[in-house]
DNA sequence: ACGAAAACCTGACAGC
DNA sequence: TGCTGTCAGGTTTTCG
């Protein structure tokens, strides 16, 4: 799935299609991914103009002039793509649906916004504009780590006395949110600590420095539309390319890119996941 | 209470 | 070709 910046990249994908349109007709392939849609959630999107499309965390929120808020969720494999006739959709008409093509919204002014998710581990839902921050998948969220709550002492605080190890610490949404698997290995490698390392067992002034790395490296990916490995799109169809620029994900065996270090990247298996990491340069 | 592991699904790929 | 096993940008639930 998509991390922060793939998120992102859709969001920025969707808006010409989205912001400020109305939603002329939702056709719902099945009648839930993860979890069950809400109870008709296709007569409650038609007809609803998108005021503001926007971004909590992994989650999409199209707000709309009906008080509700639509939410989006990704998962690991979930992909939005924009078709028909609009500045920056996909040159091709869709074809016919494709294999996991769950849910398209037709939108005012010819755009079709289809989403499509293999695994289903995505999510949708509806919610009421003046409590979003209350649905129960965003109510436990940590700050945003590219917002202004995310700071030194902040992350410092969090992570202080926790025997966990920091590659989890980071990737529990609780402490900061949209943070996944290959944006915590790039910046523990940029930040030269070890995702072993218990994360209350790190210099305050190294818990600091990583601060700048993680804002910058999802920057960097932002920037660079995304990372595709093998689901990620952006919603014309074309792939990220920041994969090119991993110093560690996916690069098992490879030569460390740290500058000066002669180490050789590992992969380590830390609750279930995948690390990677240079034991050499990372402490 | 905390942290690890399993569960939810499907597809891609390696190896035999 | 086709089988088996492994792994995957996430989150929630279960287990110890």
């Amino acid at each position: 799935m998509p991390e922060l910046p793939e998120v992102e990249t859709v969001r920025r994908g969707l808006l010409p299609a989205m912001e400020g349109r109305v939603i002329v007709r939702a056709d719902l392939r099945r009648d839930g991914l993860r979890r069950p849609f809400p109870p008709r959630m296709a007569e409650r999107l038609a007809g609803a103009r998108v005021v503001h499309l926007g971004r909590r965390s992994k989650y999409i929120l199209a707000g709309l002039d009906t008080d509700e808020t639509l939410l989006i969720h990704l998962g690991m494999s979930g992909r939005m793509m924009v078709s028909g006739e609009m500045p920056g959709a996909f040159r091709f008409n869709p074809p016919t649906p494709e294999k996991h093509d769950h849910v398209v919204l037709h939108m005012a002014g010819g755009a079709r916004v289809t989403f499509n998710d293999a695994r289903r581990f995505g999510v949708m839902d509806l919610t009421p504009s003046d409590r979003v921050g209350a649905h129960p998948l965003l109510r436990d969220l940590g700050p945003e780590p590219l917002g202004n709550a995310f700071d030194e002492a902040y992350l410092i605080a969090r992570l202080r006395g926790r025997r966990m190890p920091v590659k989890t610490a980071l990737l529990d949404q609780r402490i900061v949110a949209g943070l996944g698997n290959i944006y915590v290995c790039e910046a523990l490698h940029r930040a030269g600590i070890s995702p072993l390392r218990a994360a209350g067992r790190i210099a305050p002034r190294r818990i600091a420095a990583l601060v700048p790395v993680i804002r910058n490296v999802l920057s960097d990916a932002i920037d660079a539309g995304g990372s595709s490995l093998r689901d990620h799109r952006q919603t014309s169809g074309e792939l990220g390319y920041f994969q090119h620029d991993f110093r560690v994900y996916g690069r098992e065996g490879g030569g460390c890119r740290a500058p000066g270090c002669k180490g050789t990247i590992r992969r380590i298996v830390q609750s279930g996941r995948s690390s990677f990491y240079c034991p050499c340069c990372q402490r």
